[in-house]
DNA sequence: CTGGATCCAGCTCGATACTG
DNA sequence: CAGTATCGAGCTGGATCCAG
């Protein structure tokens, strides 16, 4: 994914920080919620309560949490609408449908494979 | 991802399996280092000291630990030549290539969107 | 309705030591 | 070299309460 080895030239300093940037994006993003976020807003709008209800089995506060991070890195957008109650609107940005479309390739590959691990697991637990 | 609701018919029953299997795989697979490392191994046979060097900041049980999930869902294939000392090498079966695939996809997303995502953290930061 | 903050039980992960 | 086991500090995440 990465270069690894650098040299102490400053040249190299900016691609030292690009390095570390994208080590910490894809730490951040390569985590179950935030992936499951990205998939359950998809080409959508949602609010909090309904992404809540879509994501089974995702708490308060680990919805709120990885929202705020999405938000952080342009993953998504937060619209909020000052009315009473307040509704506040969720949406993938440009850089977020990019990441769906991996997201998507993920949960094709795994219902695509599930009999074969389903099968591994067996040989395995043998 | 998935269905979310289901009649309590008996026909029902494996689609229930089905599908808390595919989220089980799901959480297993999405996560930093299972990704990092079938991104590491790629189309090559590695032993294990070999990951250990290619994947910054592996610890030696996070290593071993998530070698061992990728092999219980069949997604590396793990050879022990019994010589002395011993080599453990390492290699992806077709379902891991499969997920490789969208690995690479995410890797792409996150180099190309690098720029977006720096200026939307100033953005937030303000 | 959205979301911030706090508390704390439980799990994660790194370090270390030990085996074949 | 590869792998397992153990221990403990520290982080994670769910529950709960409060506020706009």
């Amino acid at each position: 994914m990465v270069t690894k080895q650098f040299s102490g030239s400053p040249e190299d300093a900016d691609l030292r920080r690009a390095d570390s940037l994208a080590r910490e994006i894809f730490s951040d993003v390569a985590n179950k919620w935030a992936l499951l976020i990205i998939e359950a807003v998809g080409e959508r709008t949602l609010r909090f309560s309904e992404l809540r209800n879509e994501i089974e089995g995702i708490s308060h506060k680990m919805l709120t949490q990885n929202l705020r991070m999405l938000e952080r890195n342009g993953l998504i957008d937060r619209s909020v609408h000052p009315t009473v109650p307040p509704r506040v609107e969720y949406t993938l940005t440009e850089a977020g449908q990019g990441l769906r479309g991996t997201v998507d390739g993920m949960c094709d590959w795994t219902h695509r494979y599930l009999g074969d691990i389903e099968d591994a697991r067996r040989r395995f637990g043998a």
